[in-house]
RNA sequence: GGUUCUGUAGUUCAAUGGAUAGAACGAAGGUUUCCUAAACCUUAAAUCUGGGUUCGAUUCCCAGCGGGACUACCA
């Protein structure tokens, strides 16, 4: 039982006994003590004196004294201000230190026999290449996953790939016009820029062909409506939805094209799903739910034919369901999708990975399947809704030419890694060990920079600065990380067996017990992180161990400590936090060098 | 206009309602023959404004100011 829990519960009862106070089990605010004081947990007083009818000093000293009485891993307490500040045996930290520091699984929870939490991210439209704002969205839901299942959550992820509609057509109309049967092979391109390159491709001549129109005398409207190259795109998609053979083909081979681009970027990122849903298959569901919906008079029919669903009560707008023709609109789709979700895994949760701007969508969705259509599924619907990525330029915007690519970006910090450390001039490795390194740190830096941020947030992307290998990076923690490791490799060449079995009765330095306290946090961290969705709070996290250590190592000698026992508490203590590094850092999707 | 997210050192980010608001980069200065100087230490520097709730507010509530997003029979 942890810490907290024992000294949670024996407040409890020393509440009782002393004041006949009744708190919660959990209601306790037991906390670690801030460093500039003394002792190693903090309980905060204030919520009891008013009912203890004492002054706050005076409370805390009784308590303190009471509980040293009931625990006896309790070596003392001080009260500061109202904060009793309590003292934990030495041996206690040291018995944690033994039982852990060789555990891989430290900070890994069983896998629980229940209900998956279904994880839905990425979703990317098959007309372009992956952007810097999909990277966003694809390491937040592959380490939420992570996380998730460290918390010991079975976890289903999926894909939800928008192939279909006008903006594929657009691509498949170019390319038929210019592309001069062009394929990725032919042009040695991956497939996804191929593909996107004709989206390109089509815009371009797309607004010339507007220009032309206009200067013909027709009004701006008109001329994007009635320009040849959108009038084909259109005729497309038509042709698409009527099942037109000839085009299902090019848009089979096209996509084909698009998905094994999208493959080998996900390989490279270290993502993958469970299960890939494709728009084609699921974007008529929806409409018996909306037909569900009418039956219970909690949908209704407007005047021009449209269905609609009023939210005015929720403070939201009405929404339209079904269009006029009867056709489903982005929402039905939906609807149908989370039932077929809901009825093909049963989850507990639903999440969704999907940046902030669909917010109102995602309001909707939920209130319309858990309040009008009163589905169960509707209220495990969780949004996890993320910022923008801006650049020190600005705004990403695809028609100002100002995005930046994925396959590209991971490229360029590769390119930064190599730089960087062959410009140290301590490169001694073969090839293939060299190039493993790079990916690992270019590929480390990126996903950590932009994962120590609050998804919440809109943030701010400095290529410049997310390589720099110093300060809260992933370069400098994957650094930490190796040197413990080469501290290890030379304890081993000199015959130390660093597993071997230590007293608990060993004094402990300052230094040690800081590190070992925060190592003791990790688990705790862990499951607030997948309580909270937040890669951020193991990213901080781990950052803040590494400095620890850092530190550590500064003030206390390992290898030239002459005490044996003490070097290999010492030892142990590094081994320890090497571990808790690279399970934390895999949590994020980010893998850690044993040398660098 | 309405809905919603957001506002913390020069900059980029932290802080379950708790003690003197933490880091990093940048700036100034310093240390270091246990790991590979991609390390360590010191200094200067911040809660948008005004109310409220509370023993205690960066955190919760209200109002204002600033920024973003949404407010499609597109997805």
């Amino acid at each position: 039982m942890s810490l907290e829990i024992t000294l949670s519960q024996a407040l409890q009862s020393s509440l009782k006994e002393l004041y006949n106070i009744d708190i919660e089990a959990n209601a306790a605010q037991v906390q670690p003590t801030r460093k500039e004081f003394e002792g190693d947990l903090t309980i905060v007083v204030f919520p009891y004196v008013k009912m203890a009818r004492k002054s706050p000093d005076m409370v805390a000293n009784e308590i303190g004294a009471k509980l040293c009485e009931k625990l006896d891993f309790l070596t003392g307490y001080n009260v500061v201000k109202g904060y009793l500040n309590l003292s934990i045996a030495d041996s206690y930290w040291n018995g944690y230190l033994q039982e852990n520091h060789a555990n891989e699984q430290y900070g890994i929870f069983p896998t629980k026999d229940e209900a998956p939490v279904l994880i839905e991210y990425s979703s990317p439209n098959t007309n372009k290449p992956l952007h810097l704002g999909h990277v966003r969205n694809n390491l937040l839901g592959h380490s939420v996953s992570q996380i998730i299942a460290a918390c010991g959550h079975p976890v289903v992820q999926v894909n939800l790939v928008n192939d279909r509609g006008i903006h594929i057509c657009k691509s498949m109309v170019a390319w038929l016009r210019y592309g001069n049967g062009e394929t990725p092979e032919s042009a040695n391109i991956k497939g996804d820029h191929l593909v996107g390159n004709y989206y390109v491709e089509f815009d371009k001549h797309y607004k010339e062909e507007q220009k032309a129109l206009i200067e013909k005398g027709l009004s701006e409207d008109d001329a994007a409506q009635q320009a040849p190259i959108m009038l084909e795109a259109r005729e497309m998609l038509r042709k698409w939805e009527a099942g037109d053979e000839t085009v299902r083909n090019l848009w089979q081979q096209m996509n084909q094209w698009v998905y094994a681009g999208f493959d080998a970027t996900y390989e490279r990122l270290g993502i993958h799903f469970n299960k890939t849903y494709y728009e084609s298959n699921t974007y008529l569901l929806g409409k018996a739910l909306v037909q569900e919906g009418l039956d219970k008079g909690v949908f209704y029919k407007h005047e021009d034919g449209s269905v609609r669903v009023s939210l005015t009560d929720e403070g939201l707008d009405e929404k339209v369901l079904l269009r006029k023709d009867g056709t489903s609109v982005y929402m039905t789709q939906d609807l149908g999708t989370a039932q077929l979700r809901y009825e093909e895994f049963k989850p507990q949760t639903m999440i969704y990975v999907v940046g902030n701007e669909q917010n109102y969508h995602f309001d909707v969705l939920k209130l319309v399947l858990g309040k009008k259509l009163e589905k169960p599924f509707g209220n495990s619907i969780h949004h996890l809704s993320y910022g923008m990525v801006e650049l020190p330029s600005g705004k990403m915007k695809s028609r100002e030419g100002t995005v930046v690519d994925a396959d590209d970006l991971m490229d360029q910090m590769f390119n930064e890694a190599k730089e960087g450390t062959e410009s140290l001039g301590k490169f001694n490795f073969d090839a293939d060990e060299a190039a493993a390194l790079y990916e690992m740190v270019g590929l480390g830096a990126l996903k950590y920079f932009i994962l120590k941020v609050d998804p919440t947030k809109n943030m701010l992307f400095n290529p410049a600065e997310s390589i720099d290998f110093n300060g809260n990076t992933a370069p400098f923690i994957q650094y930490t990380h190796a040197r413990i490791k080469s501290l290890l490799r030379k304890a081993a060449d000199q015959g130390i067996d660093v597993n071997a079995s230590l007293p608990t009765d060993l004094a402990l330095e300052g230094e040690e017990k800081q590190v070992i306290k925060v190592l003791y946090k990790y688990p705790q961290t862990v499951l607030s992180a997948g309580d909270s969705f937040s890669p951020a709070l193991i990213a901080n996290y781990i950052y803040d161990l590494a400095k620890q250590f850092n530190h550590f190592y500064q003030e206390t000698p390992i290898m030239k400590e002459s005490d044996e026992q003490k070097r290999l508490l010492r030892l142990q203590i590094s081994q320890f936090v090497a571990l808790t590094i690279k399970n934390g850092m895999k949590l994020l999707g980010i893998n850690v060098p044993e040398r660098m």
